[in-house]
DNA sequence: CTGAAAGCGCTTACAG
DNA sequence: CTGAAAGCGCTTACAG
């Protein structure tokens, strides 16, 4: 097969001029009907295709953007990544992806590496904000959206996130509709925004309506199925008597549901459960779980939107909370 | 915060030429102590970064490869992005990566794309390894492998992939050595490379042992957990004789055993089921899926290796075809 | 409408 | 050890 790699060689096929060339590639209208007809007979005929390194070192535009997900096999951030990807892709970006491992090294390395290559934008889940990260994010110079983050009142980076308050206190609501009064509490990590906003929800609600709260009632599993089960172990050996638990995520609370199928405890009779994201999993026959449901793909589509917006210096650059909503299943 | 982004900038602060600045940055050997130091110091001092699409540019290198793959929020696929990305980036290399969507046309723009950006390799998996899809691959003049598909014949590009005949046998052996003898069979799409090898396993096995094989015997599921529990009620209307069925990979294990448990047929006294993949969730209490697993991260870790390996003109770029293993639960 | 020249931000022979 | 020049593959004023 023929092929051509560079306009000059191109140019010089055709026996004219690398600029009139380019300005036949590039649709202006300052050039002649023949000759751009030429062009483009040549550029099919030799498989030419113009070297977009070059373009992006003129243009200052790489037509890349730069994903940092904590985990991309986290069902949560790889729907995100399928949302990112197909808005960008339709608008002619490309993504480069970057998994963290949740680890502030492979962070910083991740966020030189992109700046070096002269993204045009990030989309970013940083794992903590702490003061290391926030002067990191502050001095990156290009467009950004933090993801699933809240911004710290210092900084201005907008963002897309779901009110994960909210969401906590319709899934009290919910538990208190139902007549329970002795609700627990199975938390991430205490260092977890996500986290701490749900427990948020959960304490003002639970006081709202004059319902008791105290620390027996509230424990921290990690990210895994697993952990929510050992969670929820240790919740019900202590607080025998509650009736509900509110899992700050849905793994947390299929891993609760295991436990206490593998207790044989009557789930919503024994003992109700409540869940938080609404992965697919969730709706499986085996789980059920009541959930609430935060629109995961677009998150990720408004975050690429937004993303978007402010490399174009469109209008409207503000962050974006999501509402969330109740799916009621069989746990409660 | 002082910033300085150009080469020339930097060389005109120190009051030396470009060129030394460029060997200094380099570790070029040739460059006097102190002037290289006073380099680094600047360099330090006016956060000067070099511009890498100008190296690229240059060097006709760019250290970003592209992975196309059809779904990554298919569990499947995610692990095997994590593999890749974390072996990659650990050698200096960034992915870009698309989500197809079993899209032939995505296929195309994703890899037209990424040629013109001149990433250094691409790792893919294409949906289908049809005439077009084939030629596409050909004119690829870039180092690939492919992952999860194996080379038609006439072409030459190295792949990763698991052996699926020898793990399909294994679990149809596995489901005899238990005394079946009444075997059925639920597919994935019968264009699907993957799932034809796995029927070729399940049909010799059963052939060896000199047991009835029957169409109705053999259900095609889709990609969901869901479509696994339409086909397992497809095939135990038709054969409600059959006393075990191979799935052809969990999530439609999965589904059938949703199904089982919806109407009360017990697993695996009334009916065992065996899967294929061994995906995180079929360990769940829930399931405990008896399994072939397929080592999934490695799989990416392998195929970003041997694609280095291409990369670097290294000795041994033979495609790796991986061994499975029976991982025995509770469903037969 | 077209071409020659300069330049994007770098690197690398080459000469000194 | 250092600098001037050419060049990577393009684009874009500028002059004609």
């Amino acid at each position: 097969m023929l092929t051509i790699t560079t306009i000059k060689d191109l140019a010089k096929y055709l026996n004219i001029s690398v600029s009139t060339v380019s300005r036949a590639l590039n649709n202006h209208h300052d050039v002649n009907q023949t000759t751009r007809e030429n062009v483009l007979q040549a550029v099919e005929k030799l498989n030419y295709r113009p070297n977009s390194v070059a373009r992006s070192l003129i243009h200052k535009k790489t037509y890349t953007i730069g994903l940092m997900v904590p985990d991309i096999a986290d069902p949560f951030f790889s729907s995100i990544a399928v949302g990112v990807e197909q808005t960008l892709s339709n608008n002619g970006y490309q993504v480069i992806y970057g998994n963290t491992s949740r680890d502030s090294l492979k962070e910083k390395q991740f966020l030189e590496s992109i700046l070096d290559r002269k993204v045009d934008g990030v989309i970013l889940t940083p794992n903590i904000l702490d003061q290391e990260s926030i002067s990191t994010l502050e001095k990156l110079e290009i467009p950004r959206v933090l993801l699933r983050r809240r911004t710290p009142a210092l900084l201005d980076i907008p963002f897309i996130d779901v009110d994960h308050y909210g969401g906590a206190c319709k899934a009290i609501n919910h538990l208190i509709s139902k007549g329970h009064t002795n609700i627990g509490f199975l938390g991430m990590a205490s260092d977890s925004f996500t986290s701490n906003e749900r427990l948020r929800g959960y304490l003002d609600t639970m006081k709202k309506h004059q319902l008791k709260v105290s620390a027996r009632n509230q424990k921290t599993a990690g990210r895994t199925i697993e952990s929510g089960s050992f969670a929820m172990e240790a919740l019900y050996r202590e607080s025998p008597d509650i009736t509900a638990v509110f899992a700050s995520n849905d793994l947390i609370g299929i891993g609760a549901l295991e436990w206490l199928k593998m207790e044989q405890i009557n789930v919503p009779e024994q003992m109700a459960v409540i869940g938080f994201d609404n992965l697919e999993m969730s709706e499986l026959y085996s789980f059920q779980l009541t959930t609430i449901a935060q629109p995961r793909k677009q998150m990720g589509q408004l975050a690429a939107e937004l993303l978007l917006r402010i490399i174009n210096e469109e209008e409207n650059k503000d962050s974006i909370i999501l509402e969330t909503n109740l799916i009621e299943r069989k746990t409660c």
